[in-house]
DNA sequence: CGCGCGATTGAGTAATTTCAAATCTAGTGG
DNA sequence: CCACTAGATTTGAAATTACTCAATCGCGCG
């Protein structure tokens, strides 16, 4: 019924069995969303991560002017969620949308305490997760300080050059925190 | 020889005994520095993360030019260090410069991994606090997008009030990705 | 062919930076 | 108690950068 891509993602760091990988995965609910829709709503109660089968995602803030901003990027083996909300249980703040059709498995907080508990390993898998994430966010944090429009798009040309094949650049330049015109200016 | 911060601070969290406890502690150095000192030179390879008992400190990175741009702060019960650099074992791209007279204690990523494996509830105890440090950091990350200066800098005046009554401006308006010409100027 | 969306270009405006000078403040020694 | 100094903060003015708004361009698709 699905190939075990989810499995060999878990593989990247820790060792499963095939048992181990069916009990984990019965955790997950896949859910399939066609290009443009919402997977998740500024205020809606927000109880699920996802991690990604398929396609592309960003997450976004909607300010009171309506402008967007883009907090994050989801592709194949990425995780997104609004990750303040999610740890808190609380509502989100941010919208989740689909840039492309996609296929998502999400994994509801409940549940992934419950399988970080009854696992140490998988504990150990979402710590290196949450390191690793961190660490890339720090360095894109790093890049606002210290870069200007040019470097902070280079870096991000140099990390991920899919991601540009793929997301509009008006986009991309939410994500690097300036206007499209100015984006468009770079060259 | 020294009370119980570090073990209130873990408790925050997770239960632990006494003996476990002091197993764990036992992993810790403990390093007195005084103002204006650097716990940590870029370039330095990066072994040890801090637990911060008394002080106060900011991880910065210094560009081409000399600028200083400031990653993090850490004041009591935060910890510090330069985590991608940390995470992977390379070297320091930021410096690690206390701002008062510090009393840190040193946890290297070889012992954070033993006392991670031999105790679940230790690998959960940094599970969680990697995933609020995040959530923390997409916080600020959203402020520099959405944002102006003045809602950036009133942001951190609700979030760490004390923070500001303790670090010179300059410092305060580095950290918030501005001149401190600027910042000065907000009223 | 024409529509619609994304990307680019132009021009004027607003915000921030830089550099320089002035002011304030806390700590020190007389 | 006062003068002095070093460091931090504030203020001023010019230069730079990015923004906004508007118009145009380019291309894929019905």
């Amino acid at each position: 019924m699905d190939d075990d891509q989810l499995k060999k993602h878990f593989e990247e760091i820790i060792a499963l069995t095939n048992d181990e990988y069916e009990y984990i995965r019965s955790h997950f609910k896949r859910r399939i969303i066609k290009r443009k829709r919402y997977l998740l709503q500024a205020g809606d109660k927000v109880t699920n991560t996802f991690w990604v089968k398929k396609g592309l995602l960003v997450a976004c803030y909607h300010d009171e002017s309506g402008k967007e901003h883009v907090v994050q990027f989801a592709m194949e083996n990425w995780w997104i969620t609004d990750y303040p909300a999610y740890f808190s249980q609380g509502n989100a703040t941010l919208s989740i949308e689909s840039i492309e059709d996609c296929e998502v498995y999400a994994l509801s907080f409940d549940d992934r305490e419950k399988i970080c508990k009854e696992f140490h390993k998988v504990e150990y898998f979402f710590r290196k997760k949450a390191n690793s994430g961190y660490a890339a966010l720090q360095r894109r944090m790093l890049s606002f300080l210290s870069d200007d429009i040019k470097g902070r798009y280079e870096l991000l040309l140099k990390q991920y050059p899919a991601l540009l094949q793929r997301v509009p650049k008006s986009i991309v330049a939410s994500y690097l925190g300036v206007s499209r015109e100015t984006l468009s200016r770079l060259h």
